[in-house]
DNA sequence: TTGAAAGCGATACCAG
DNA sequence: CTGGTATCGCTTTCAA
């Protein structure tokens, strides 16, 4: 067993206090004593004040929670959510804060319980599907957070970008191009829908928030060229990786009238599209791709997607929870996004 | 204020241990009483048992500690660092244990007290340059912990690979195609040094530990073709990122005499190697290049390399510490390696 | 089944 | 500068 601060303070011959003090206010007692008092401790093999212990009677834990949706161990396979946690990362190292990355079960009931068991002082929460579920049990416990996805209620702190509008961009950008005939390619477009093609009636029924507001965006450009909703083609991807997006696009029904672009609400599954777009070359007519987020591996692909910082949200978010700012309305940080055009789309081809 | 479970009680006018039974052991009381505490738990605004306490009382946290040695934004960055830490996630997904991430600030006294201060059940330490004393903090603490690079004292849970031999076995594949006058290109080669060519007397001062067992197995292949050590050059590069990696090489004295191979101690530094080797295309001979690990983005860039599996090393280091085996003989885990050998490493082009 | 009592290990106020 | 005292919020025997 290891001898606690207790013991310490009997074997120096001082009181609790002292010892505590010895530790944490340096400046409330003599240099001597202190040293002598480290000097014992080290002796004894104490390992200095229980983290725990200290927590508790303080407070506070010194470490922020970071809740994401999906699997944890899917979260480091998205290179966008990587980025943020970068970005959360290097705010918390100013701060002298740890990260504590809690998994959150596939249950509704389990993902609360993960919630209230974790010892931290606040969450960041990225991208939560439940979202709302999460943030009441961590409302309830009367901590702090910041969302980064769905819209958030007044007072929240948040930080992301104007998802519709920057949706809408590139999806201007192809109908420009002159591009009619479109697929939208999303993840969790409806709950346990198969991959592939699907009949949404309404994008308001997308239960995934940045899914909706998305392909909200793409339809909102197509509507301005005179498109409406049914008749565009929505394919979807049971999660969001490679993978995922090529396994949809193949699920494209062959033959007739094949869209001439598909835009993809991420840049992992429009590079899953590409490979399968450009892999076989069956059609020799190029369809064009798009992605969103401008993760590291669209440059080299020349994919054309919509750019955002995940550093910056990840850095803004902490900051938000670490030091928020006095005035409520800083408390919501508006990211800026851009337009990224590459070679991977361009006008629909004769036919 | 929120309320505590002492006020439960009090309102549901039962005793604390029997509200603390109605949240942690649903069998010590009767259904309908547990029901009644819970509910007016709930219309009181009571968050459930707070974690810190709980943990203090239990002496456990749920909590495994990771450590890197740099910067932990930086881990970020660092693909096989990622695949570790999926690895790791999954683990912890299973036994329902979060991750904390503790940012190790550069000097020691500093990450000391950051091992000291966290509040985790053990640790897995990642490729700690100063490791030893990081180590030291942890036995220290009383902790179970499972390193992965150094070599581990007797009985110290320990999972990695024959870093000398897998970094032989590259260089014999080059020594094989008659490369004879190479360059090693590492991080953190000696203290300090500048980016650039090296004098290193000996492999042994080389302090980062995977980098000098390397280099050791760069080496001993160079030794069994005749060439020895001296006859090398080194290389080193200020972190293991691939703008290091590319200037590193374009300090390489121009001129006479270029080597005809690079062997990088990573695929990192290998591709920031390659990028400055094939892209201005200044010298017409093409130079082999070599990297170790194998991370995604090495087969596109058809990177000759050593093949390790990070997801295995950390879902590994997290088993040994969630449910180490019994003997202590099976607490070292030797993980295979695999030369793969692309496009990127050739025959010495006849001069 | 239920409850009383004894901590878990440390900190902070406040009087000396 | 030092030390007594009262918690922090919960869990866990153990006896009723």
């Amino acid at each position: 067993m290891k001898p606690t601060l207790r013991a310490v303070a009997e074997a120096v011959g001082v009181s609790r206090s002292t010892v505590s003090n010895a530790y944490g206010r340096p400046d409330q007692l003599s240099p001597q004593l202190r040293q002598r008092i480290l000097d014992t401790a080290r002796q004894m093999g104490y390992p200095g004040p229980d983290p725990t212990a200290r927590s508790l009677r303080r407070g506070f834990v010194g470490a922020i929670g970071v809740l994401f949706t999906s699997r944890l161990s899917y979260a480091f396979t998205d290179p966008f959510a990587v980025r943020f946690l970068t970005g959360v990362a290097e705010a918390a190292e100013r701060h002298e804060s740890s990260l504590l990355l809690v998994p959150l079960p596939g249950e509704p009931a389990g993902a609360r319980k993960a919630v209230e068991n974790a010892a931290v002082d606040g969450f960041c929460v990225y991208c939560a599907g439940d979202e709302e579920g999460i943030l009441d049990t961590i409302r309830g416990r009367g901590l702090p957070f910041v969302t980064t996805s769905a819209r958030p209620r007044e007072g929240d702190r948040w930080v992301g970008i104007d998802e519709r509008a920057a949706a809408r961009s590139v999806a201007e950008h192809l109908t420009g191009l002159g591009h009619r005939r479109v697929a939208l390619l999303g993840h969790d477009v409806l709950p346990d829908a198969p991959t592939g093609p699907l009949r949404v009636t309404d994008v308001a029924d997308v239960p995934h928030p940045t899914t909706r507001d998305r392909l909200a965006g793409f339809a909102d450009a197509f509507a301005a060229a005179g498109i409406r909703w049914p008749e565009l083609t929505v394919l979807t991807a049971p999660d969001n990786t490679r993978v995922a997006g090529a396994a949809a696009v193949r699920k494209l029904p062959a033959g007739v009238e094949p869209p001439t672009a598909v835009l993809a609400c991420s840049d992992v599954l429009a590079l899953g599209a590409l490979e399968v777009l450009r892999g076989a070359g069956q059609d020799p007519r190029p369809v064009s791709v798009t992605g969103f987020d401008d993760i590291a591996e669209a440059a080299p692909a020349g994919l054309t997607t919509v750019r955002q910082s995940g550093e910056d949200k990840g850095r803004s978010a902490a900051a938000l929870l670490l030091d928020p700012p006095p005035d409520a309305t800083t408390r919501q940080i508006l990211l800026p996004t851009t337009l990224v055009v590459r070679t991977s789309s361009g006008p629909v081809p004769r036919s």
